[in-house]
RNA sequence: CGGGGUGUAGCACAGCCUGGCUAGUGCGCUUGGUUUGGGACCAAGAGGUCGCAGGUUCAAAUCCUGUCACCCCGACCA
């Protein structure tokens, strides 16, 4: 049996395997504050990858950045009944801006705030009320922002980068003058994000609207794309929201239309999160560690030399250093090959595994026998594939090589989801599907069933039984009427079954 | 908020039931040597108010009381 770098793997233990990878690739750890991560460099790098992506693609769309404030009065989550409801629960308070000395010398909050501040778990409220005084007539519409920030709720159970009770993401907040305009808005996001989780990630995800009960508290559509990872469990990648009129008028943000009429506005939101780290680590990490998709990795090639003495050393680091000056003049997905030398003076098998663990897509060993034959001993961080391969080959072929890690990721996560997704119409095969055959210990099983169904008590009871989750209806390729698999009630659509993250 | 568990070195743990000398083991770290193209070996070192407070005792990591923190299982969730 291979020796895997990752204890346990991926079929002994799936959540357990989740968290070593993380801790394998210096990626994030726990913190002295419950429930809140410390990002490392290496996991940081890759956020602010996606960061960067993300935001070409929201400016390439006409929004633009902005920042608003960490706090909101109580007051204002109040105002939209449903937003309430669905954020009450997990909200971090502010009620003291002072510490004072208590009587046994240990430090106590004081001066008690005369309205207690939220820490924003999203920001509707605040930036819908800022709009409010920015909107007065249609000429000021549409507004298309989008802000950078953090994020509080505080969840009973966290696990890093998919549940953190402060987490890292963008949110845009558009205001606009017609219905159509607002809900073309929040289809075009959608697919924004659909194209950056299927071309950057590597990730395929199914691009749906969120039934009632899994719908963005206030929100009057929800939208989002869900990923499937490597245990076919399902994970929500990114949401974007039709918001109606129900914001502008809690937060009466109203203009003059061209007829002189007052209006309320429509608005969406939408958003991801540093989560979709965690879903990059699902979809494509294996036994050994993480894989990077190359479109996001923090670097694309190591490179590693190897020698024995100071002469040695003398011949093999100025080889190496003109060749990542080469490969670093070399065109990749919008920017240049980003190379790395690793000349840390520890063994070499270490070395290696330290970069297979933290998923560099290529790593190139160079040492005197590779320097006799001009070339590099390159290896693949998603087959295992190695080989010699010639200097100047090497770089010539680097992107294209990059290219294909990025392909073969895409069309391995894609497989896994085709082979792990099935239609159902009845409930024996439902059952089948989601029932593990070893209940003590859950073995991978299930994936995405395709369902018609009908909402209501029936299947809410059956599915909290089994602990499924509708993920969502799907838009493409849905348009075949049915009856629910559970009542026999007419079904105009399917949806996308499966237990979720 | 219910049920269970754990706090001893940077990390993972043993010791506690049955109190006893300068509190151990592995990994990691430092130094020296032998090694070196897929996770080396030998040797010598550094590193701990045993979560915190109080109590019992000649003597507490160990027994008692209180307290705090964290973890796991549920309900809640991007």
């Amino acid at each position: 049996m291979a020796k895997t770098a990752i204890t346990p793997t991926r079929a002994d233990d799936y959540p357990e395997w989740y968290q070593q990878v993380i801790k394998a690739a210096d990626l994030a750890e726990n913190s002295d504050v419950r429930g809140c991560m410390v990002i490392k460099p290496w996991g940081y790098s890759i956020w602010e990858n996606i960061q960067h992506v993300l935001d070409g693609m929201f400016k390439a769309t006409g929004h633009e950045n902005a920042y608003f404030p960490l706090f909101i009065p109580m007051s204002f989550l109040q105002k939209e009944a449903d937003h309430v409801e669905g954020f009450a629960k997990e909200c971090a308070v502010v009620t003291h801006h002072r510490l004072a000395p208590g009587p046994d010398g240990k430090l106590v909050p004081a001066s008690p705030l005369e309205e207690p501040l939220i820490v924003r778990p999203t920001s509707e409220t605040i930036i819908g009320s800022t709009y409010a005084r920015w909107v007065e007539s249609y000429r000021d519409l549409p507004i298309l922002i989008n802000q950078w920030a953090n994020v509080v709720r505080w969840e009973m159970r966290t696990r890093l980068f998919l549940r953190t009770a402060e987490f890292l993401w963008q949110e845009g907040h558009t205001a606009h003058a017609t219905a159509e305009e607002a809900v073309e808005e929040t289809m075009k996001m959608l697919g924004v994000y659909a194209d950056f989780a299927e071309n950057w990630m590597a990730m395929p995800v199914i691009k749906g609207e969120k039934t009632a009960g899994e719908r963005f508290p206030g929100a009057v559509n929800t939208y989002a794309i869900e990923g499937m990872m490597q245990d076919r469990k399902a994970l929500q990648a990114g949401t974007s929201h039709f918001l109606g009129q129900n914001f502008s008028k809690a937060q009466q943000i109203k203009f003059q239309d061209q007829a002189g009429q007052q209006q309320f506005a429509w608005t969406t939101s939408w958003g991801v999160s540093t989560r979709l780290v965690g879903a990059l680590i699902m979809t494509h990490s294996d036994d050994d560690g993480l894989v990077l998709p190359p479109r996001l990795a923090p670097k694309h090639i190591v490179l590693l030399p190897i020698y024995r003495s100071p002469e040695e050393r003398a011949q093999v680091l100025p080889y190496v250093e003109s060749l990542k000056k080469e490969l670093e003049a070399q065109d990749f997905a919008g920017g240049k090959v980003r190379a790395m030398i690793d000349d840390r003076d520890i063994r070499g098998g270490e070395k290696n595994w330290y970069h297979v663990k933290r998923g560099v897509p290529l790593r190139a060993e160079i040492g005197p026998k590779d320097i006799a034959k001009n070339g590099v001993f390159l290896a693949r961080r998603d087959t295992g594939e190695k080989a010699g391969v010639e200097r100047s080959a090497l770089v010539a072929t680097i992107a294209q090589r990059l290219d294909e890690i990025q392909n073969n990721l895409f069309q391995r996560a894609l497989q896994l989801r085709e082979e792990n997704t099935r239609t159902i119409d009845t409930l024996d095969d439902f059952l089948a599907y989601f029932t593990p055959q070893d209940a003590d210990k859950p073995e991978i099983h299930g994936g995405f069933a395709l369902c018609h169904f009908s909402e209501g008590a029936e299947l809410d009871a059956l599915l909290k039984e089994h602990k499924v989750t509708i993920r969502c209806i799907p838009l493409a390729g849905n348009d075949e009427a049915g009856r629910c698999f559970l009542t026999g009630r007419e079904s105009k659509k399917r949806a996308v079954f499966a237990k979720a993250y």
